[in-house]
DNA sequence: TCCGTAGTTGAACGATTGCTCACAAAAATA
DNA sequence: TATTTTTGTGAGCAATCGTTCAACTACGGA
């Protein structure tokens, strides 16, 4: 039934989450797409519908491989949570064969709002991530590696928009020694937060 | 000599930076300056030269009278520090009257991968912020308010990249609770860093 | 009052945008 | 082999992009 499609969509999709990570949803423009995934317009319209049906593939295939692969190995499977949360804030930074820094989710997040129907894949993938320190957290405890009362879903929270921080800064071009500053200090300030007796008797 | 200008530059500069905090600048178009300024091309090429001069006279503009107007009013001025940091953050995530949250300088960070010239303003902008924090933690432990040995300067990036992470969530709209939980965290986290009796001995 | 100068206006330019579609190429069915 | 069905190809569409510029308007000095 009809001819063989002669590309891979996982490649395609890769390099699509390259592009829109490295130039934004509305900096790269369809030639650029065509260029760097090699698929021709029509192929890409048959499959994807438009621009926003790719950049939602992209995007949720960059949740399900790239957010939640880190996610597993730095935050789920490392026997040593402590020791892992830290590597996945090391990773950020330390991009290594990669050439150009940053996360899609947090590029998306700050220019969804211009795109609303990306908020869904964005909320996704952060939850994602707060989960898996929530977990390593939680794990971290029962070892003895955290106060007792530690408050993990205070503390995942927080982890998250200091993970979030990071790649902003990182993005930004800051130097390595501050970002990875801002990695000890992640590490430093996790047993900072503990629950409270009485809940909402601040202020 | 000559006819008189017949609009304000800070209210044109005002509106600029608005419609880019929204649209980001590759999303916002010349119409939509057009639209959001009054400005007519004419005029604008006239005065600023292109697209790019009216964005970093915008981001300079948002500098000078945003960033540093909020960091005087939060960071340096408050008799007690710590309240001001609170409220630093508490600020960004209750934005008032402004309909479309979030900051300039983060969502510029993250799009300014492809306008290398921003980094320029972003740097300095986010110094600003960096600077405020270190100012007042530094007065929070004169006053008695953190531990004698916190690292001001390690802290004050903390702080940083947790504002950063904050704007990343408000832009992604992720629930109010869940932000004032952040900012919390961030509140709790400071004591957390000291300065270590000697310096490069981790790893 | 007339002229030089600075500022305003908006039509229009070439380039680029997201997207379409007629046609060619290959695989399955007859 | 002939036909049907799916996919690849790329020229080209209308719309919009950033930008230019010639005509026009107001003001100061002579």
């Amino acid at each position: 039934m009809g001819r063989k499609q002669l590309w891979d969509q996982d490649e395609v999709l890769a390099s699509a989450m390259r592009l829109f990570r490295h130039r934004g949803y509305q900096g790269a423009s369809l030639r650029d797409i065509e260029e760097a995934t090699g698929l021709h317009p029509g192929s890409l319209y048959r499959t994807f519908g438009n621009k926003d049906g790719l950049f939602h593939a992209a995007l949720d295939a960059y949740n399900e491989r790239v957010v939640q692969g880190r996610v597993r190995v730095h935050l789920l499977e490392p026997a040593d949570p402590l020791a892992g949360i830290r590597s996945f804030f090391t990773s950020a930074v330390e991009t290594g064969a990669e050439p150009d820094p940053g996360c899609l989710l947090t590029n998306t997040a700050v220019e969804s709002f211009t795109l609303p129907r990306a908020a869904a894949g964005v909320h996704h993938g952060l939850a994602a991530i707060e989960g898996g320190f929530a977990d390593a957290l939680t794990r971290a405890r029962h070892r003895g590696d955290t106060p007792p009362d530690l408050d993990v879903a205070a503390t995942a929270a927080h982890l998250l928009a200091l993970y979030q921080g990071l790649l902003v800064l990182v993005r930004a071009g800051l130097p390595r020694t501050t970002l990875h500053g801002v990695t000890d200090g992640a590490i430093a300030s996790i047993g900072s937060l503990r629950t409270p007796r009485k809940q909402d008797d601040h202020e």
